[in-house]
DNA sequence: TCGCGCGCTTGATCTGTGTCAAAGTTGAAT
DNA sequence: ATTCAACTTTGACACAGATCAAGCGCGCGA
């Protein structure tokens, strides 16, 4: 059964993390078979890259486990996270034969790989991978522009607040049980890497850090497993109210 | 013949502006007659608002001709430009039913409309569309990475640039002599909108144009008509050297 | 057990951009 | 022609975050 990339059509939810992007669709036996077919995977140790922006990448895929930046880099070094690739998320670029930016594994990192020519012969047989393609990928440049406020317009405070709200929402541990009560989850990024995601310097995330602390928004243990007393609170300070609902 | 939405598939190039967002394939008369009876027009005029965000929007469409913004605001009025509508630009999600931002006409503007029921009809029964679709979004994601950076990193001297040279490469008059000699256009945007997508204040924005007027980077004739005398050097103020060759 | 290095924290200072304020320009309506 | 409002420019000053610099702490290999 394939359930590593979540393009693939599940039959009944068991297997689907409850993400907002996983939306399940009929089973299609033929098609699961298919795609198993051009399967496989790749490992990767934290810090190894993945791809190079530019260079020729000759499959699709997404993260069966570990977390993976896409980042942008001027030539003078300066540096923008520009997308975090967490388990189940989607890499690759269906119609263009180079990357477009580096693809870095910041964890310990599983990917599900399929060659992308025969990835793209089934997409033009099965239009149903065309229509969920297309809503990942709404879903993805949702999440981009979104990003587009936080760097244009949010303090550093609310920048960090507003980073430590997606990966509270988007870890595992905490699909369970929702986002109340106490949530404790561990950090999947260096001080630098969250400065890169956030276009902050390491020294501002880490006083940032320090403040939200001093001021009980977040409790530390070590300087990588975070709990958050109140998710609320940390909504506030991510100046991120009117939710949407997400909370429940 | 229905050349407005660059969705469908034009028979032939004549017709297509030469952006690289369109690309051609093979025309199919029954098609471009099923979107031809779905689609209609409607006009704005500069600051009037298209769709609020949250509200139910029932059409997806594309720019035929003016600009339009995406805007998203936070509770305390800061607001940010996600997105940048130029003729030919697609706005819409198939599949759902809210808007994510807001719309607002910042030039008079005409949209070409298909009601969103019959047109993810045709969707589900065209593979084209979905395909199509989906590398539009799949550049409206690059060109929402891109921004990230320039958000992110760049200096305001460069944000400004940047837009300017975002705008010299997409502005219609210039489609036909490439980027060499003299580039001449209308600025669509007040330094309001200029601030409000570049992560800026309005003083700011007028500085580095004054800035860059003062180091003839640019010309400026009133306050929107904007001369670029040396396209390369303009590339080099927004920090963006090594630009796979969209010089040509 | 020690020491070494990497990731992180904290402090002092600097600077780019924001904020507040005033005045200039332009085009459209009267 | 005049006025007015919207848009823009410019100046003085303030401040958030960058930069430069020092030191901490924890895990790992010797």
């Amino acid at each position: 059964m394939l359930t590593d990339l979540k393009i693939s059509t599940n039959h009944g939810c068991g297997e689907c993390p409850i993400r907002h992007r996983a939306v399940c669709a009929r089973c299609d036996a033929d098609e699961l078979e298919q795609l198993d077919e051009i399967k496989y995977y790749r490992s990767f140790e934290a810090g190894q890259t993945v791809v190079w922006a530019g260079d020729r990448m000759d499959f699709v895929g997404s993260v069966v486990s570990g977390v993976a930046a896409l980042t942008q880099t001027m030539e003078d070094g300066r540096t923008q996270m520009v997308g975090l690739l967490l388990p189940s998320d989607f890499a690759g670029r269906p119609g263009r034969d180079t990357a477009a930016y580096d693809v870095v594994a910041t964890t310990d990192l599983v990917m599900c790989c399929f060659r992308k020519k025969p990835f793209e012969k089934m997409m033009a047989e099965t239009p149903h991978i065309a229509q969920r393609l297309l809503q990942m990928t709404l879903d993805e440049l949702d999440a981009a522009r979104e990003w587009m406020l936080v760097l244009g317009r949010k303090t550093a405070r609310e920048k960090i607040a507003s980073l430590l709200v997606i990966i509270a929402r988007r870890d595992a541990s905490l699909q369970l049980h929702g986002m109340v009560g106490e949530l404790k989850f561990t950090l999947p990024l260096t001080r630098e890497a969250m400065a890169d995601y956030l276009g902050l310097t390491l020294e501002t995330v880490s006083r940032q850090i320090s403040a939200l602390k001093r001021d009980k928004v977040i409790l530390l243990e070590g300087k990588r497993i975070i709990t958050i007393p109140n998710f609320t609170r940390l909504l506030e300070e991510a100046g991120d109210d009117n939710d949407g609902g997400m909370l429940a």
